[in-house]
DNA sequence: ACCTGAACACCGTTCAAGT
DNA sequence: ACCTGAACACCGTTCAAGT
């Protein structure tokens, strides 16, 4: 609340939060996160690895920061669907809406769910989204518990595809073949059904991957799901 | 095929494939996964960290040889309930039963799910668990596409959850308390729906949270069921 | 055949000292 | 106030050389 920020005294600072967090994003698109040093960033900066910890006092700091301004796209489509369709609209239709801004937040950085899965982010953006996930749901009619339970399903389903998505699609243009190596794995043992469902497997139509689990969840949030209260 | 294996020329081999994997299962469980260096391991086994590699070609390779060693447990429930139930059994409960037998492989282990959820195994235990999964759905009717899908919605829905269980454990005894930073973050700002359900949204019923969002994706599965094919 | 010793090219983090 | 320089205590990986 006092050393980096405030007033403009002295030189222009060359380093603020604002600006590392935006290089640091950029440098996690260009490279990923295993090239995402604090040496590399201070490198991209122009400026000593040890300058950085004026502003975050550790990497998970910065790693953090990270995560919570990835799930600001997030943030704003549920404030958004919350203020436009305000108490109406379907509430299995709003929860999708927002598991999907969920995903697309995540997609939108390479191995951004890897970050975020690494932190533990409780900022503006993470809340808002929770919060207005939650209500969807205790608007909807559900109880506390099942609200909350619903939102942890969601996300941590959310966070688990990405995961396995963003990893896939480096696996495809890198490291070696993902869906080969399923393929040829398969191949060497007998397992009947995988061998039958071999496409499927090694589908790369994520989006409808994650759809379909979604799906799932929302069904199953429908079948337990008891009337609104009538009235206001 | 030949190097690190076969007779026993020479001296008797100080190292191994096995005893490596059992000392790096073993040291993770002491000091967790970012305590795992191949230098602490070399070390914890008598050899200079170079050694290692002539069992492993890269730290990887261990990690995902750790992954499939794993799933052991998961794979021998699935075999048992496979073989016990034949085609008998109510193919709800027999899934249930194999995404409790997942989650508890990577419970076993201090930051299973972070080491699982970092590697691609595609080994027996892996695939043994796979084609069990998928085989109890195409038994029950579900097309090859619902059954694939099925399987990574359950499997992402389990190390996402996973994930953060383990995280949250250790975040109870060291780092700071997981449960009190969302307290404090809640109570910041205005979060009405938080608010309220603060008590299920900072439960440590982790046994709980998983059975939820597990029936979920069950009841969603059943939602969709078409009855299995009369006869043979 | 199996392992050592030593190096290479890095890490995150700290902190006195400069400007 | 902000950053540099330099260090500390590490990493994963490679590879000639020893036994």
């Amino acid at each position: 609340m006092s050393s980096p920020s405030s007033p403009a005294r002295g030189r222009p600072a060359r380093l603020d939060r604002a600006r590392t967090l935006q290089t640091a994003l950029d440098l996690l698109d260009q490279s990923g996160l295993d090239a995402l040093t604090m040496r590399r960033l201070a490198d991209a900066m122009g400026v000593q690895a040890g300058a950085l910890y004026r502003y975050f006092a550790t990497k998970q700091d910065l790693l953090t920061a990270m995560a919570e301004r990835m799930m600001e796209g997030a943030a704003e489509a549920a404030a958004t669907t919350s203020a436009a369709t305000a108490d109406g609209g379907d509430w299995s239709e709003r929860l999708t809406a927002l598991a999907r801004a969920a995903r697309s937040a995540l997609l939108a950085h390479r191995d951004g769910a890897r970050v975020f899965a690494g932190t533990h982010a409780t900022g503006e953006s993470v809340l808002g989204f929770a919060d207005a996930f939650v209500g969807v749901l205790r608007k909807a009619g559900f109880g506390d518990d099942a609200a909350a339970r619903a939102l942890y399903t969601v996300v941590n389903y959310t966070v688990g595809h990405t995961l396995e998505e963003q990893a896939a699609l480096q696996a495809q243009d890198g490291d070696q073949e993902g869906a080969g190596a399923l393929r040829d794995a398969v191949s060497v043992g007998t397992y009947p059904h995988l061998s039958a469902t071999l496409p499927a497997l090694t589908s790369t139509d994520f989006t409808g991957l994650f759809e379909f689990g979604l799906d799932l969840i929302v069904g199953g949030l429908r079948a337990r799901h008891a009337p609104p209260p009538t009235g206001k």
